[in-house]
DNA sequence: TATTGTTATACTCTATAACTATA
DNA sequence: TATAGTTATAGAGTATAACAATA
């Protein structure tokens, strides 16, 4: 089979979109085992990290839709990874009960694998650079959607 | 609603993604009134590059599997952007028609804009930095997945 | 009136397995 | 036997609109 020319290469947006999932697959693979997807092992770490916060706030933190953070929480309480409680009539803080801290601290650990695996195949400086530069980028958009939300 | 904090901003693949996210979204927006998902986009603007190719080789180019080819390819020729003719009897070759290069030629017009709009963030010396830094990223990983295929 | 959580729904991309017809 | 295209299907993420209960 032939290779083709693809111009695509030379996009910033298009490198991104590839490199991010291949990082993606490799993330999905150091938890495999874990039986959960991607946007509730965030979810579970960032509660992990907050104790008492609320959906909403999750959902602001990760960029996921107070909707589709429905299922997700529903999933993480029914596999007894977190636990909530009713703050006033609307809202509910959320905490990691035992068994979700424990998920919490081997997920992290092999997410430092992962993390090295990859953080590993740059120079210190280059990654560096890296790591400043893509906040850069999200971020005129992501004021836009801040906006847009409000 | 309280801001939380957020270990995930410190991981690579997680600023990847949200970065990610941000071009995509104005990716789409750039060519909304072309009424083109994304995937049928690029596989157009591939086709326009490297004419008489077959389906398979698309779809290695910009990492779509054959099975999921199928439709955009259909819906491309639906339109009356692509064209195929039969090459043996198991290949196609495809090329874009006179209405399929317009639209390739007035997709990379915005493409062009829409990837200044985030370029022009980044420090000349910063932007090279991560266009050579991405490919190393995705590297290994293509190698792996380029094996499992055969 | 605005906010929190919810339901319902649709769209896009991705993944696998299995089939055909060819080479 | 391997390849090109296809079909069917499932999973994951994301988006919007609308609603109830509450602040």
């Amino acid at each position: 089979m032939a290779v083709l020319t693809n111009a695509l290469d030379k996009l910033l947006g298009y490198q991104m979109r590839r490199a991010t999932a291949v990082l993606m697959a490799d993330f999905v693979r150091t938890l495999a085992d874990f039986d959960m997807r991607p946007a509730e092992i965030t979810t579970l770490l960032v509660i992990a990290e907050n104790p008492d916060c609320s959906q909403s706030e999750v959902g602001e933190a990760i960029a996921i839709k107070r909707a589709n953070m429905v299922p997700i929480i529903a999933r993480l309480i029914e596999r007894g990874l977190v636990a909530r409680t009713r703050v006033d009539g609307r809202s509910l803080a959320l905490r990691v009960t035992g068994k979700g801290a424990e998920h919490a601290v081997e997920a992290w650990r092999r997410i430092a694998g992962h993390e090295a695996r990859f953080r590993e195949r740059l120079a210190q400086e280059d990654l560096e650079t890296v790591l400043a530069a893509l906040p850069v980028l999200r971020a005129a958009v992501d004021e836009d959607e801040a906006a847009g939300e409000t």
